[in-house]
DNA sequence: CTATCATTTCGTTAAATGCAGAAATAACAA
DNA sequence: TTGTTATTTCTGCATTTAACGAAATGATAG
């Protein structure tokens, strides 16, 4: 019951949900894209990834000074398959989507990660 | 998206969660065997089960002066088994099913709802 | 109609939660 | 080392929300 009621409490809340929605979208995401993203302070991103983090849904790795976030492997694929269809039903807000987008090319670009994971500056 | 927002409140909160597990083991609850199950005031269960409602996670049907509730029949399966897998794995608090059959039964016996669904007294 | 019971709505209080800024931590660059 | 950047933790404030009691509503019994 524990893990519902955390899961449930995670997804909860529109920031946390509108992230989540996102990796599902997108490989992964660091705290400062999150923080463009939602237009949010450094300090909130990294409390709600934590709490999406706590709940399983999500996964960090540390790269760097960069701790990027993905899709949980071990979410439950029924959990995964009822929001997709009720985000479908819903309209998932385009605009979100291309946001992060942009977000994550402008990211790419500045840190050149894709060559060698070097970074230059922001 | 204000699907899974709304849903994932109702359920991202203790009692709500009872209550909506309860009714995935029974055929229906009032407001007041609600009561008795969680120990709450009569005006709190029945603000829990308005936000269940409102959710789509539950169906309301008055029969008297009673308001029976009971699972939504337009609930995704999805979202249903993995609330099941997912409350298997944890433990489904076993003291908590007990304690429904009880007052299902109590109610059952005081109200003589099985036979003709006239009422005697409390 | 009046009385009673189940439920809902309203008003208030206490606890939980989201938020930002400041300070602390971690990792790299010079 | 010192400085810079990304993230986390801490502290305080504002909003939200769960809880109760009281009053209002709805429905039945007498």
């Amino acid at each position: 019951m524990e893990s519902i009621l955390s899961i449930s409490k995670a997804l909860g809340e529109k920031n946390r949900l509108r992230v989540f929605l996102a990796l599902m979208d997108t490989e992964e995401l660091c705290v400062c894209d999150v923080g463009d993203f939602l237009g949010l302070a450094p300090a909130t991103v990294s409390r709600h990834m934590s709490i999406l983090h706590q709940a399983g849904l999500i996964e960090s790795e540390k790269r760097g000074r960069w701790v990027y976030y993905r899709m949980g492997t071990a979410v439950d694929p029924r959990l995964l398959g009822w929001i997709r269809s009720s985000v479908g039903n819903d309209g998932f807000p385009a605009q979100d989507r291309e946001k992060i987008r942009e977000i994550v090319r402008l990211h790419r670009e500045s840190c050149l990660c894709d060559s060698g994971g070097r970074k230059t500056t922001v």
